[in-house]
DNA sequence: CAGACGCAGTAATACGAATTACGGGCTCCG
DNA sequence: CGGAGCCCGTAATTCGTATTACTGCGTCTG
């Protein structure tokens, strides 16, 4: 019944029951103001032949009409189900599925954008954003462009991560909804551990630019060691081999190393073993997150949890909002769960506080 | 612009250009017969305006007339993404993402379906699968009417995992399109290496009965044991405790245990240590296919690998294939890794072929 | 010079369901 | 007995896009 000539319509079904379109409609979805105007003896010819067809009314034919239809996007800048490795986002799609089923929405995954310049663009000819009534954007780095476009057309949609306020050329955009993870507290809760434990030079190995995350993760990582006096030091990492990393860290005594990525926290593991540093006796090593990409250890990295599902969860509960125009608080960050691991020791004479 | 009055439409466009509406249409999508009537002046006129806006068509009113608009849905039985445990479906969705995004789809999960009754039902008022060109079906177990109804209404579905002909009391219904794992052989494969190292006596272990991959692997393994001419009994293992059950096998001097499920298999493999048997030194142990739950155990379980991710894959493949009216198979088996554990030893003085 | 034909575009209609406006038949009341 | 009011339902319209049929105008041809 679905391709072909052969659908079942409301016209059909009206046939059927001798009634015209207008009164099946009626019959399936008139609230009480108007079915009760349906003679009851009516109502049930229709009913059964309904039930004996098995009719189902159209989605695509009622959306066109009624500006919503319970199905909320997915977009996602990277793959969903990376074959490859543990998958990142799937916690957030177990929150985002959890929550949508809760209030009765399906889910849209965009899968079909298609790739350019690296990543996908929502914005590409024949894009289905429109089919969904919102949706929700996951990514470590999502376009500005394409942020400001959705604020500016008033497209309903919540970013999973924080996203700074973003604007077209012509000036037309705003702040950016979003659900993100407190990055920047959750930094500064390890400083303060590790200065708790005697640390006194500390370095952050990362870009700590880019992302929103990336930014957040050094901004906690600069207020906390601002705020204990500490010496801190921020190691961008690049173009440097990781001994030669770990040679200028070493020559400036640094004792607590704060990694951005799981992956950086593995490669300093492995070169400071290489040396003959022992972690956490010589060095400790701090992972600021959960794994974005597989990394092969054995080491259980102190540092903190993304509340990922948790998340994803809210996400969904914001789209709602705002989807009903329930003005709740629209930019959410959630506090990071903090991981006691192996790779924190303490450090020197002092192991009370500053 | 998604919400509300304020749309973007052909109409808006139209006026703006100062054409009609029939123009826009046949300058965005009309094809070389129907587009070549339309004077280049005129045309850029469309285009520019089409571009500063960033106008896109209502995916929604083109599918109302096309019949089709490149979205797949993906119904599961259960909940696709649970938070507790591995989880059993995420190869699966693994390779239908990736089939659909090469074949330039967007995937529709219907995670809005109520629950009765222990499972979730397609079939509901007001669901939403005819928003989709065609849908995949994700399951251990699905209801055999709701398969014969989606074969006897026409609508294009590919069920994952083997399906045995469905049919209504009416009658109508047929054979079920799907893309399955061949148990049946892995089984066999398994119960042949068996008897390769010795074995001589031995059980399945689980109900055999109920879902096609119960059912298949039972098959399998009663085929194998009448075809290598050993002895081979089904054990229900209901109603009683594993003790117990382990004591029917031992009296009955099984060497190697086939478990439906590796859970199944974990418990054996406890039970077996509680009574002071090795495993596999007194009792092989093998598990016919990948945890479809939660298990906690360090053995490396001898069995076989379900091309979950393939199956996924290939899914797609066959609904694409149904959708455009190509008729290759629409009924595959796809082999099992088999998997050298340490699970399954040798047995008595014959270690030759049997 | 009438009719055929090409051009460049538009009016009309269809898709399927929801909603608004209307209409025929009946009763009740003044 | 005429019209107000109700009952039960239907015709018409709407959503946004695609397609088909058509139209006015100029040009070419027999």
């Amino acid at each position: 019944m679905s391709v072909g000539r052969g659908r079942l319509t409301q016209n059909e079904i009206a046939r059927m029951a001798g009634v015209s379109q207008t009164t099946v409609s009626l019959v399936l979805n008139g609230r009480c103001e108007a079915a009760w105007r349906i003679a009851p003896e009516t109502r049930e010819r229709v009913l059964r032949v309904i039930r004996e067809t098995g009719y189902v009314a159209d989605p695509l034919a009622r959306r066109l009409l009624q500006q919503h239809n319970q199905i909320l996007g997915v977009f996602t800048y990277e793959s969903v189900f990376p074959s490859t490795s543990v998958n990142f986002y799937h916690p957030f799609l177990s929150g985002i599925e959890a929550c949508a089923e809760s209030i009765g929405c399906d889910l849209l995954l965009f899968t079909s954008a298609p790739v350019s310049g690296g990543s996908r663009r929502i914005f590409h000819d024949n894009n289905r954003i429109r089919l969904a009534d919102g949706c929700v954007l996951l990514g470590r780095e999502i376009p500005r462009d394409e942020l400001a476009r959705m604020v500016a057309e008033d497209m309903p949609f919540v970013s999973v991560g924080r996203r700074d306020d973003a604007y077209l050329p012509s000036g037309k955009g705003g702040p950016v909804p979003h659900v993100g993870a407190d990055y920047a507290q959750a930094t500064a809760a390890l400083v303060r551990r590790a200065v708790d434990l005697g640390h006194r030079v500390m370095a952050y190995v990362g870009a700590g630019a880019g992302p929103e995350s990336a930014i957040d993760r050094l901004a906690g990582f600069t207020a906390a060691v601002r705020e204990t006096g500490v010496d801190g030091r921020h190691e961008p990492a690049d173009g440097r081999t990781r001994a030669e990393l770990l040679d200028a860290l070493c020559s400036a005594r640094v004792t607590a190393v704060f990694c951005e990525e799981l992956v950086e926290a593995v490669a300093m593991a492995e070169a400071a073993r290489a040396r003959g540093l022992s972690v956490p006796g010589d060095l400790s090593l701090l992972a600021l997150g959960d794994p974005t990409e597989q990394a092969e250890t054995d080491l259980d990295f102190t540092g903190f949890r993304i509340p990922r599902e948790d998340m994803g969860w809210q996400a969904i509960e914001v789209l709602d909002d705002i989807l009903h125009g329930r003005t709740s608080d629209h930019q959410r960050l959630l506090p990071c769960e903090l991981v006691e691991g192996e790779t924190l020791g303490a450090r020197g004479p002092a192991t009370g506080r500053n």
